[in-house]
DNA sequence: AGGAGGTGTTTAAACGTTTACATCGCAGAT
DNA sequence: ATCTGCGATGTAAACGTTTAAACACCTCCT
């Protein structure tokens, strides 16, 4: 007792469940008994214990309570920023599983880089955290999937469930829930609706190779132009990251360089579209009249500009991602599980058909 | 041990600190000191110590730290919604800032029910958050102030300290900081801007009485009418939430009962504006070739619809929250203080001279 | 030679819970 | 009347750290 008597000669103390005990004339056990509700108690000493509570105000120390081994414990996510729609959208949806299943959420950025992911990962972990949730583009090259492999099962020695949210898994055998949502076909889609359009010449807008986002999405977009017979040219894809600004100066650059030598745009998502769209009007060219143009995410943006692009289920990610963890733990049935959310086309005013096509859809 | 034993036999348990000591040769306080840097310590000790971590993966358990008495808490921040942007960025400088000191960020959403907000202050009480950040747009009435005085009281109690941003203050006494940005001056100015182009008859969209942002932002309107000498028509004043469909809604409905009796619009948020916008195309109308629009909180948004706005230092703010409360802690002068950051106007391009216009600023 | 004054390390007492196990009444069966 | 069983409560041992206080050792001074 000499520290507390020394610690909090300044001023009061906060209230713990033993000042409760006292206050309601009962053992500590039973007031921790009553409050965490699971177990059988007279109602005459239940109400002596809540009407204490209520009159010292006690709140629980959720250390000690962790400490202890109570259970409920919290989900954490990790993103590259919290002001990118698509994260915002994914954490919105995690935040709100979590709220629902008593959880609560922390939350980590990285800025998209891997030596603070793993550095964030590591703090997860020292949080105790129930699941921890990654999520999005990344560069996931055979250096990163052994490190983070590793880490998945620092994790799962811990009690903690790793979560993979729209990016792919790190290998057979790591201990690693997976829920994905379908980049390529939607950029196949998406791609091939400009095609049917007569569209040729189709610029790409923020390639970024061993991204898996960029990566997946490329694919799909050249996976609709060798369908459609139309010859890839390299030329055509743009590398950037997925910011608005990046938009801007790519087709900047381009139109800087020359004419456009495009009819059409696929921009890497809504976000990249949107800047593009801002560099093709200070050149006085028009989406769609001169320059048709399909996004992917479907973020608040692209109806602002009358985009065609792809929705994601973005919530539904972020949700299913916990709800998955958090019954993964429960049966403690293996813990790993591949999940694939589809993709849909959203149509709206950004795409004209070519003049003098000759290929309106077969 | 018995507990231990019984609890442990179905796998590894994860490492602890003790672990660490028997396999460094030294014991737990040496280890503990070593880890926290704070302290003397033999280059050989040290060295044993660091690679015991290393080959055992080691990483402290949070919980067990936080009950033992280390400082180093986590910070909280309440919210309407994550992705709501201007939310987002607030949480954004929250975050960073937070990681800046080393501390962790928790999330909490309240969906914009003071019920919930309530109880989640709680939560982070519970979690021994070193400071709770409350967010915006509330309904501030004498009842809820009261009330969230006590939770004021009751967090400085526990060492914690309540922030409220960008929202006014619960009033004298509540031991809170209080970060806030100017919506009056802001709504003042930008109304001005359409004065000062012409424009009489402004529409006001996103009034809702009782919440503090939309109330201040309405009262910087009434003000610039009144010192420009417009009467001030209530029947211009349109009640909605700040969301993008209210815009949109708003409009739409304004519309239906009959021709457009405004030549400009003041949209609470640039969220509005983006619908208002779209509901006008919907009926013909031009931006700003028909009505003229102004918004407010300079979101990516605007710039895509060439928006007039008040730019308000939306990461700024977290950032200055999370500084604030961590240095007041520090001295533990006073927990109260008030900080206003400024707003500024963003010209765009959503104005226009109002055609006959008798007054183009003096 | 006998401290004094530093270092560097260990010992052990907290921190505020949960929970296995022991205890105590008391009702109903024998 | 005694035993059985059960429901309600109490006792005390964890949980994994930090840290004050004690201790051991070494060097330097007088």
């Amino acid at each position: 007792m000499v520290r507390r008597a020394a610690s909090r000669e300044d001023g009061q103390r906060p209230t713990t469940i033993r000042d409760v005990a006292a206050h309601a004339g009962v053992s500590v056990a039973t007031v921790s008994r009553i409050l965490s509700g699971t177990y059988p108690s007279a109602p005459a000493t239940r109400g002596k214990v809540m009407r204490a509570v209520r009159e010292l105000d006690y709140v629980a120390n959720a250390n000690a309570r962790g400490l202890a081994g109570a259970s409920s414990r919290s989900v954490a996510i990790i993103v590259n920023s919290v002001i990118s729609p698509h994260y915002a959208y994914v954490a919105q949806g995690v935040q709100t599983q979590a709220a629902l299943e008593g959880k609560l959420c922390i939350v980590g950025t990285t800025g998209g880089d891997p030596e603070r992911e793993f550095a964030t990962v590591q703090l997860m972990r020292q949080e105790q955290a129930e699941c921890v949730i990654l999520v999005g583009n990344v560069v996931n090259d055979a250096a990163y999937r052994e490190r983070m492999g590793e880490y998945a099962r620092a994790l799962a020695l811990a009690g903690s469930q790793l979560v993979l949210c729209g990016r792919p898994a790190l290998g057979p055998g790591v201990p690693a829930l997976v829920v994905e949502y379908d980049n390529t076909a939607g950029a196949y889609a998406v791609t091939s609706h400009l095609l049917s359009a007569g569209h040729r010449r189709i610029l790409f807008l923020g390639r970024r190779d061993g991204y898996t986002t960029q990566d997946s999405r490329v694919a799909g977009y050249r996976g609709a132009l060798a369908d459609h017979r139309v010859p890839h040219d390299p030329r055509l894809e743009v590398e950037g990251t997925m910011e608005r600004h990046e938009g801007y100066r790519m087709v900047r650059e381009r139109l800087d360089a020359g004419p456009a030598d495009f009819t059409a745009i696929f921009a890497c998502n809504d976000l990249i579209a949107a800047g593009a769209r801002q560099a093709l009007r200070e050149r006085g060219l028009r989406v769609p009249d001169d320059i048709s143009m399909v996004g992917f995410d479907d973020l608040p943006t692209a109806a602002d500009i009358e985009l065609t692009t792809v929705h994601v289920p973005h919530e539904e990610l972020g949700r299913t991602a916990v709800r998955l963890a958090l019954e993964r733990r429960q049966d403690a049935s293996g813990m790993t599980g591949h999940l694939m959310l589809g993709t849909h086309i959203i149509v709206r005013d950004s795409v004209r058909p070519l003049r003098g096509a000759g290929d309106p859809t077969p």
